[in-house]
DNA sequence: ACTGAAAGACACAGACT
DNA sequence: AGTCTGTGTCTTTCAGT
C-alpha cells in the first residue's frame, strides 16, 4: 500500500465505499425509506445497513432528514434572489448583520460571497405585496445596510439536493 | 415565464388548520419523526395524525422527504453560483439549454431569472479545479451559450427549508 | 374528527460465521 | 464486515364515540 486512506482531517472528510454512497443515494431521494427497503436493493441484511447508516449520522455525512413543502401551497410561491452590501465592514458589522438575517424567517438562505456584493440572500415571500413589505420594513431598516439588488425567479428549472 | 414548466392544473391553495401546521413544523425539520412523537408533541392519538400526513402528501403539500448530506463531507466543498445568458431566447432554444441543465449533476439548482441574465444557476463542486473544469469544458460548451459570470460562495451563513 | 385497540411491519440488539 | 433471529416499538387499520 502506498499510502494509508484514512489519515484525512476528520472533520473535513469520511471515507465512504461503494455501499456507503448507495445508502446515501437512496436516503438522498426518500428520507423515510425503510431499512428493510434499502437493504433489499442493495442486496445487504438490514443490520449493515442500519450500522452504516448509524455510522454516517455520527460522523456528520448525514446532515438532517427534513421535508420539503411545496412552496405554492403553503402561500411562499414568490422567491427572489437578494443581493446586499453593508456600509461597515468592521467584524462587528458583520455580525450583527448576520444576527438580524438569522431571524428573518423569510431569508432561507444566506451566503458570503465574491464580487461587489458582500451577501446572498434568497428570500421566500407569499406576494409581491409581502415581499415589498419586507424589503422596504425589514431588510432595508437592517442596522449598516448598504445597498441592496433584487432579482426576481421567474421559474424554477432545477431543484435537488443530491451531493452524491 | 417562457421556460417555466407549469405542469399543476391542481389546486394551488390548500386549507391548512393549526394542527395540520404543527405537523408540518415538525416534519420540516425532521422528516423521520415518528408519527408517535408527533401525536404526543400536538396532544392527539396517532391515527389523526397518520391521516393528516396521508391527505398532505397526497394533495402535494408535502412535497419530498429528502436527506442532506455534509457538503464537505461527501466532497462537494465548492458552491458557486453562475449566471447565464443565451445568445438565442427562442422557446426551442430556451429548452434545449434547460435539457442540458438537468442533465449536469453539478448543477443542484437553476432559475429563471429578472434581470439582465436569463438564468442564475447554483453549482456544486469538489474544489476550484473541479469547478474551473465544469465552467470551461461542460457549461461553456453549452449551445447557445452567451455570457456567464461566477460568484463564489465564500461562506454559509444561513440554509433552511422551513416555509412554515 | 377523534380515541383506543390490535395486527402486522419494522428497528434495533445479540449471538454467531 | 456480514447473516440470522428475537424483542420491543411503531405504523396502520378498524370499530366505536
Amino acid at each position: 500500500m502506498p499510502f494509508s486512506p484514512k489519515t484525512e482531517n476528520s472533520t473535513n472528510s469520511v471515507v465512504l465505499d461503494a455501499k456507503d454512497l448507495a445508502i446515501l443515494q437512496l436516503l438522498q431521494d426518500n428520507a423515510r425509506i425503510t431499512v428493510k427497503e434499502i437493504s433489499e436493493k442493495i442486496h445487504l441484511s438490514t443490520t449493515p445497513v442500519h450500522e452504516r447508516i448509524k455510522r454516517m449520522e455520527e460522523s456528520g455525512v448525514i446532515r438532517q432528514y427534513v421535508t420539503l413543502l411545496d412552496a405554492e401551497k403553503v402561500r411562499k410561491g414568490l422567491t427572489v434572489i437578494c443581493y446586499v452590501s453593508l456600509k461597515q465592514h468592521s467584524k462587528e458589522a458583520g455580525s450583527k448583520f448576520i444576527q438580524s438575517i438569522l431571524q428573518m424567517p423569510e431569508v432561507v438562505e444566506c451566503y458570503n460571497i465574491s464580487g461587489e456584493f458582500d451577501f446572498m440572500l434568497k428570500i421566500v415571500a407569499e406576494n409581491m405585496n409581502s415581499y415589498y413589505d419586507f424589503h422596504v420594513n425589514k431588510l432595508g431598516e437592517v442596522d449598516n445596510m448598504g445597498n441592496i439588488q433584487s432579482v426576481f425567479v421567474m421559474g424554477v428549472i432545477k431543484q435537488t439536493h443530491r451531493l452524491v
